[in-house]
DNA sequence: TGCATTAAGTCAACTCGCTTGACTTAATTA
DNA sequence: TAATTAAGTCAAGCGAGTTGACTTAATGCA
């Protein structure tokens, strides 16, 4: 953000930069139609068939898209439909959380072709890393038994943790205190020789539901991601918004009242942490999953009351976020099981009245998006496939790093 | 959004939408920086000093830009700086309020050459149209006294007004429901032969900060706005957001709390009206202003009394804004003497803690803003001017309407 | 059966805007 | 006075989308 040099302006561009972008647009037209002829696109570009053709024969011969069978349909000649081929490019994710770690490879579609969990010292990082690095290579080396080039064609690692980051030194416990100093990107980046980027866990799950589940092909979605601390993914303007400092969207530190009794942060009544605490639960368990689902299908009356309650503060949360954005849609996406999630939708409901409740609605208000506990792992992959192939603004200018 | 055509896509680009981006930054780069050399603006952009000194002449020949005198600033040949021409662009804001309209026009840098303000009737549009079109005719005929051009370089006509917009049909007497349904985009367009682009109050705020305000060249601020409502005007990677139906920031219907006796929109304890409701005046009457003024010079009990509790809801406000949007800074504006708006500043500090209580920090977590009544008016012109001029995304795509 | 119609896709020449590298101009410094 | 440094220009080059004519291959109608 801050140049060395004094000036400040946005970088400038040239045909190399509209050629990314044209490609980018190429690239995002045929994972959101499926299948597009080159006629197909050129409409849909308003590029010229001949401009549309020859970055169809690039990209035909970069292998990131191949031909179907010529579908007949009326007169005319037949059109030759393209798709994205999954195997042109990977990407590995990193999912670090308190006491877990979760390590996936994903195709260009989102697809997860590998994975790998491991347990992680809470406080010593730089054992964690070892741990780490061990987990990327088994990844890294299973996916290379499925696809021979995949090595080649991985385009970068994308690491979620829980946020927020930067701030003030702090022993607060719901943070990971010896992880946000360790120089874990640096580290992960010589490790693996990545490009290697970070994003928070909220972001991440955004970032998933946007390449594979509900926000795909949507401009305004705020996706709430309940784990163990509380935060918000931002899609704006079909770009994630990551705020000032990166740390846009950790809602888990909004206090629920401007002072007195009430003003408790989010994260303290609606997390799976409160949750735990709430019932007594060790989330270091290895089958709280189990325990968790057990006591949603059973209707026991402490994780009912406890639904109650964070439905309550949630459903005020959506109120908040959906007056502020004006999204299309919001989704909740919890590290919980589909039960416990899906009863937290219900009980949310009826919604507050706010400027989402208009005419004319294309899609709802609130909807349950996922609940696979991968899910943030692979919105972390997501993201080096993103800024290498999705058309951003960033892409066309003279300094972006990106490849595609 | 919606295409007629199923095939969803973005455009595609070409060496116009090079050139395009390219201009744009240049003006921007000027802009921000006062006055540049030809190799200024190569390093700045990372152009080429060729590809920068054919733009540079286009943009002299095209009246945007001017050559000053030569500098010398150690060896080599002098420098010769180049800035902006105000005369270079012309457009014209509308604000429209509930007993008040006002229409300014202004120049490149923002500087408001002309301006005129009139009553309207509440309740109807129709007659307030042509009230509203009389206005701006005046407002173009001084102009056009100014500069001889002016009619040429009129880039568009911009309208801020109370939102939010297109929701159910409602008779709340918050908005101006009869207003709300009038057509009035396409009067104006047809009575002006103007471009004609709309925006609520609080973003015309931002508009107005960001071009010759606080937030000029800060690419992540929010910008709180109490007039009659109360608004938020967002800034996000450098432009403003609208959300997914243009009524991001309108925070004035925001819940002060989930449920229960506290649960109160934001703007009956934050916003003029509910000032003027606690005090028993007439916001009809003309001297609103100085009685406000008065009132809060003589610290009347019951003024203060209304600034604390507005300053009690506005600091949870900021801490809300902080903690989802991570922006660099918070401006508070208002259509209140400023008198009143630093009060209410003050009254707000000690501020929440929130993540925006970072080290390092450039920016004050919250500032005051401008409290001038014509802002308004200045960020609805300042609107057209920064879709003709700045560097934005839509601009490089084949689609893009704006000219520069 | 045969020909007009329609649409996909290609060919080759063109244009536009940035790039390249050498060159000119004009100042400072030794 | 000569070397050095930096701004800015010149002219050829190149890459990517555009243009308009052409080819290919279906359908539909007589």
């Amino acid at each position: 953000m801050d140049d060395i040099s004094p000036i400040r302006a946005k970088s400038g561009t040239n045909q190399e930069g509209t050629s990314a972008h044209n490609r980018r647009v190429m690239i995002e037209a045929l994972r959101l139609n499926g299948a597009l002829s080159r006629a197909d696109l050129a409409r849909a570009t308003q590029l010229t068939k001949q401009a549309v053709s020859n970055i169809i024969e690039d990209l035909e011969s970069d292998g990131l898209v191949v031909a179907l069978d010529a579908v007949r349909k009326g007169r005319g000649q037949p059109s030759t439909p393209y798709r994205l081929v999954p195997e042109g490019a990977f990407a590995i994710g990193l999912h670090i959380d308190r006491h877990l770690t979760r390590a996936v490879a994903v195709d260009l579609m989102g697809s997860v072709l590998a994975r790998a969990e491991a347990n992680l010292p809470f406080d010593e990082p730089s054992k964690g890393v070892e741990i780490i690095l061990e987990l990327i290579a088994g990844v890294r080396r299973d996916l290379a038994g499925i696809s021979a080039q995949s090595e080649k064609r991985l385009v970068g690692l994308g690491v979620a943790m829980p946020g927020p980051f930067g701030l003030k030194d702090s022993d607060d416990k719901w943070m990971m205190p010896a992880w946000q100093k360790f120089p874990l990107l640096e580290t992960l980046a010589k490790g693996t020789g990545l490009n290697v980027g970070l994003q928070n866990d909220a972001a991440a799950c955004a970032t998933a539901e946007r390449i594979v589940g509900a926000a795909h092909g949507v401009d305004h979605a705020v996706c709430l991601y309940v784990g163990y601390g509380i935060g918000a993914g931002l899609i704006l303007n079909g770009e994630l918004y990551s705020g000032g400092h990166g740390n846009a969207g950790e809602i888990g530190m909004a206090l629920l009242a401007p002072a007195g009794p009430g003003s408790t942060p989010l994260e303290h009544r609606a997390s799976l942490a409160s949750l735990y605490q709430h019932l007594g639960l060790n989330p270091a368990d290895s089958d709280i999953y189990e325990q968790m689902n057990a006591l949603v299908l059973a209707e026991d009356t402490k994780m009912m009351a406890w639904i109650d309650g964070a439905a309550h503060d949630l459903r005020w949360s959506v109120h908040l976020i959906e007056t502020i954005f004006d999204p299309q849609t919001v989704i909740l996406t919890s590290g919980a099981p589909e039960a416990l999630a899906r009863r937290l939708v219900e009980a949310m409901h009826p919604l507050l009245p706010s400027i989402a409740d208009r005419p004319g609605r294309m899609l709802p208000r609130l909807q349950l998006g996922t609940t696979d506990p991968w899910s943030i792992a692979l919105g972390a992959a997501a993201a080096p496939i993103s800024r290498a192939f999705d058309p951003l603004f960033s892409a066309i200018l003279k300094t972006s790093p990106g490849a595609a």
